[in-house]
DNA sequence: AATATAGTAAAGTATCTGCTTAACTAATTA
DNA sequence: TAATTAGTTAAGCAGATACTTTACTATATT
């Protein structure tokens, strides 16, 4: 009694950062913002190879960035904003510590010098 | 009449992305959130050498996501908010788009079955 | 059946990255 | 003034990374 789900992919913060530092991925996922598309589709702006474009989804899909299916031959790939949501909320946790750090201080101030 | 401020940095996701693909930065920003700190000090419990830390100092400082000062011997070293938040904005951008997008799917499904 | 299309897998390579050591400067402290 | 502390800089290195080419499989089209 202590999993309700069999998670499917627990977002992994190290992949999920690590795949998001390569330009070519973010590119990808930016056009996967507008709708599913097949692998070629994906590699035909990319001014790379089809295999490198394969490379970098399997990158994406480990990272649970991305998931993909196949169909007869063709792959379709789409966001997972799980793990957008799992980047997202680190970095939104870094900026609240920075936040409290910013109020802390300023009570500090507002201790010292009680009126302006 | 263009630009209003002389923007110290202007945020580049690009730098920022890379940097945060690194553990041990993401580890850097993880301490700086808990206030500013000296380099010896975050150095401390990172398990490599001090010239390290001082590098990927380095690399945080020209991504924009860190800002340090030099007082006598001591360089303080503090988030900087503008960074994390150019970074959370990407993502939010792409997950919105994933949004917008199963809202059009949404409306179709609609369109396609409109009772149940 | 022959050809084209969509993707996969493996091997090789040039470059990048994260790290170390070592030698150094500048500011404290004893 | 001598020793210590805090940080910097450069050189070098092992391993990671982003590609490429080539050869291959499976599905679709003609």
């Amino acid at each position: 009694m202590h999993q309700k789900k069999p998670r499917q992919k627990k977002p992994d913060i190290d992949r999920i950062f690590h795949a998001l530092g390569d330009l070519t991925r973010r590119a990808i996922l930016e056009q996967l913002g507008h709708g599913a598309v097949s692998v070629s589709k994906l590699a035909a702006p990319l001014d790379i190879t089809l295999a490198a474009v394969v490379q970098h989804l399997q990158v994406l899909e480990e990272s649970g960035l991305v998931r993909t299916e196949k169909l007869g031959r063709v792959r379709t790939c789409q966001v997972d904003p799980i793990g957008l949501a799992a980047a997202e909320g680190w970095i939104r946790d870094r900026r609240t510590a920075w936040d409290r750090q910013l109020d802390r201080l300023e009570e500090l101030l507002a201790e010292e010098n009680p009126e302006g």
